[in-house]
DNA sequence: TTAGGGTTAG
């Protein structure tokens, strides 16, 4: 169009087209236009007006506020004189387009020359692009600055100032100019509260909300932009609702923002029908309300209808973004569907968006939990590997796929590149030592925890619990645990120490703990029931746990679940008490599952009762037909009482399932499940160092016999440490351990003469170099 | 000519 250079007969005039010019340059570069600067641009040019410093001026603004750098540049270099507006256009112009290093460098060109200073309009620019490119110590010196050449007191100013000193995480420094402002309007109350919020303290952002609120500032849609976020992380609906209310008064509900922000914030409350009337009344959703709505499915743990608004939202010609594609794969990885997955992951390479990092993390999570362990891991070689979440997901990746060695290794390589762990770092990794149970290791990351100061993090510090207990060090664990002062301590620290304790056969100091976390006021939840229950069971503490099984019901109305009633089984089984187990499994009010009979099952091994093990081992076929544990049971059960035929079609039975692919003799592999166990209790630290008298030559037969079954649990690795290490101080024997300890040498020992290995049980005492350990 | 804002990764 050629509406910008159309002359008409009375403009002929040489001066009048310089006017005119003029004119049309302000007009254009006020709309921001860059068609019509070009062309303006260009009329110019050949006008031979190029050559006024005033046109160059003025184009090179015009091109700055269109956001084109290179023409912008390229003129205000070459200008022989440069107002201070076009210095601050140019570095605006920079902030805005993601280069704030250009307008620090002309800052400090402009700094240098004479003819100009930095005026109210140069500073928060300036400041602004320190904040972006997080040059906190600059960004101070810049504030210093103002102070002395006297702009402090200009509001916006200090408005860019709590910006960027929320942004660099400096709350108190935010706080101080805040308080010192001699008027703080809306967008300081705002920029505090989204700061605050930012920081970590949706509290304080909820609180200058309503200081906001009480000193009448009146608040607009960013007010409530602000603290709704602070809302949904507070789970304060009242507030929340309060704020809808406002936005009803004020009209804000056409704003498209600001029902996005109020949708979530009842997602994330949990008040899923104001959530849907909200979504309802919405007739054209936006990226963002339908990317909510995913989010509101998967907090609402509907993971499947989160999938189906994908089809959904694009039906409605909306397009995902890259927040989009994150939540719809994490979608994909707590449904582990390895399909979803992989189409979004198409999906995104397709629209440019694979390596966006949310979008990579999200990935490199979801392959992970779809157990693609290697896909996971080569997607995370293909990062950058600067930031810390990808290090996260990978590291859970490895712990979700068993690989703790692995995961401790990639820890330390985190280190070794200088990324900063967090929170989410250790509560990924910090599982990791715990199966590792590798009592250096341990301490090691103990005092890397408390170098750190995350050790006051009760998650933390409940977890090093939970190493200790499994290293075998409960003295640790118990130092860890005192650390929490009492007040502070929660359900979880607690569980905790009651459940390592119970572990190691410790069924008093249990019960006590018990009683103890009682009296200081925290309530048991149905962890904390199983811990003790579990802890009384192992330590043959019958009247104990049955008191505190009527405890439950009585004192805190609580239903029992599955859980304690399979504990209460296993605790009168293991007394003996087998027609008591027997009839409380037949009378509870829950279907007993898999555990109950096979806690039953169990005992009745030890008790050598074949009648009921086998009604046992029925339900436990039935109820769990993958677990060759239990076919092993009954086979130990039969062989116990010397009927050699049953245990024999036991293992047929074992053929039959098709359990795994099985080695050269199918009972190997039933035999094997005890090895495995075994190296599970290994790897757990429990109870070991009882046995390393005895199984070292054994598991060294064991190495010859199936060696790469060794090989892949790093049996070999476990020999050297224990036979290395020292530090295990175990003083309980579980007896079921023995038995399948005792169980694993009788088969081994045949084998390794060449034996056949049916009947595979002779006579106990004559088969098994172990020599009884007597249960205590 | 200036300041502040929503949904997301582990």
């Amino acid at each position: 169009m050629n509406r910008a250079i159309k002359v008409s007969n009375k403009d002929k005039s040489f001066g009048s087209l310089v006017a005119k010019c003029e004119l049309l340059l302000r007009r254009y570069s006020a709309s921001h236009s860059l068609s019509e600067t070009k062309k303006l641009h260009a009329f110019i040019l050949t006008l031979g007006l190029l050559s006024s410093s005033d046109f160059c001026s003025m184009l090179s603004t015009s091109y700055a506020q269109c956001s084109h750098a290179s023409y912008a540049s390229h003129l205000f270099d070459n200008l022989p004189r440069r107002s201070l507006f076009s210095w601050n256009t140019m570095m605006r112009m920079y902030v805005q387009i993601g280069r704030p290093h250009n307008a620090l460098n002309l800052f400090a060109e402009m700094l240098d020359s004479d003819h100009v200073a930095p005026d109210n309009f140069t500073y928060p620019i300036v400041i602004k692009g320190c904040s972006d490119l997080s040059l906190f110590d600059m960004g101070v010196g810049v504030h210093g600055r103002t102070l002395r050449v006297g702009f402090d007191s200009d509001t916006f100013v200090q408005n860019s100032l709590l910006a960027m000193y929320m942004n660099a995480g400096e709350k108190e420094a935010a706080q101080l100019v805040f308080d010192l402002m001699q008027q703080q309007t809306v967008v300081s109350w705002n920029t505090m509260i989204n700061g605050y919020f930012r920081n970590n303290c949706a509290e304080l952002a909820s609180r200058m909300y309503n200081r906001m609120m009480d000193v009448g500032v009146e608040p607009d849609c960013a007010s409530v932009v602000s603290v709704l976020p602070a809302c949904g992380l507070l789970k304060n609906v009242k507030l929340g609702k309060e704020v809808h209310l406002l936005v009803k008064e004020k009209g804000f509900l056409e704003n498209m923002t600001v029902r996005n922000a109020l949708l979530d914030m009842y997602f994330k409350c949990g008040h899923m029908k104001e959530a849907w009337k909200l979504v309802n009344g919405i007739k054209e959703k936006d990226v963002v309300a339908w990317t909510t709505l995913i989010n509101g499915y998967m907090i609402s743990g509907d993971a499947r209808s989160a999938l189906v608004v994908c089809p959904m939202m694009q039906c409605e010609g909306v397009k995902p973004n890259s927040v989009t594609i994150t939540s719809l794969l994490s979608a994909c990885g707590s449904l582990a569907s390895l399909k979803h997955g992989k189409c979004l992951h198409a999906w995104a390479i397709k629209h440019w968006l694979d390596s966006e990092v949310h979008v990579e993390t999200s990935l490199i999570d979801m392959y992970a939990k779809c157990a693609c362990g290697n896909l996971s891991y080569k997607l995370f070689m293909k990062t950058s590997k600067k930031r810390t979440p990808v290090w996260n997901a990978v590291l859970s990746g490895f712990i979700q796929n068993g690989l703790a060695r692995e995961a401790i290794e990639l820890f330390k390589q985190m280190l070794a590149n200088d990324i900063q762990p967090d929170n989410v770092t250790f509560n990924s990794v910090l599982p990791a030592y715990a199966i590792l149970a590798d009592l250096q290791q341990a301490m090691n990351m103990h005092c890397y925890l408390v170098k750190l100061g995350f050790l006051s993090r009760l998650e933390v510090a409940s977890i090093l619990v939970d190493i200790y207990s499994k290293c075998g060090s409960l003295g640790y664990a118990h130092q860890v645990f005192n650390i929490i002062p009492m007040t502070e301590k929660d359900i979880i620290i607690w569980s905790g120490i009651i459940s390592a304790y119970g572990k190691h056969g410790h069924g008093e100091m249990a019960v006590s703990l018990f009683n103890q976390m009682v009296q200081s006021g925290v309530k048991p939840n149905q962890v904390t029931f199983t811990s003790v229950l579990h802890a009384c069971s192992h330590a043959g503490l019958v009247d104990e746990g049955l008191s505190l099984f009527k405890f439950i019901l009585k004192q805190h109305h609580a239903i029992p679940n599955v859980d304690h009633y399979t504990c209460i089984i296993d605790l009168l089984g293991r007394a003996g008490r087998l027609n008591d187990a027997y009839s409380l499994i037949r009378t509870m009010p829950i279907t007993p599952n898999h555990a109950a009979w096979g806690a039953l099952l169990g005992a009745c091994v030890v008790h050598e009762n074949v009648e009921l093990g086998e009604v046992a081992a029925r339900w436990a076929f039935e109820l769990e037909p993958e677990n060759t544990g239990n076919y092993v049971l009954l086979a130990k059960l039969y062989a116990a009482v010397g009927r050699w035929r049953d245990a024999e079609k036991v293992r047929d039975m074992v053929n039959e399932v098709g359990l795994r692919k099985l080695p050269a003799h199918s009972l190997v592999e039933v035999w094997t499940t005890f090895e495995q166990n075994l190296i599970w209790r290994l790897s757990a630290g429990t109870q070991v160092n009882m046995w390393t008298d005895h199984w070292i030559p054994a598991v060294q037969r064991l190495a010859d016999l199936i060696p790469e079954f060794l090989i892949e649990n790093r049996m070999e690795d476990k020999v050297v440490e224990y036979v290395s290490g020292s530090s295990w101080n175990f003083n309980l024997l579980d007896n079921f351990l023995e038995e399948d300890w005792v169980s694993i040498l009788t088969v081994i020992k045949p084998l390794e003469s060449g034996v056949e290995l049916v009947p595979f049980l002779r006579n106990k005492s004559d088969e098994c170099p172990l020599p009884r350990h007597s249960s205590n």
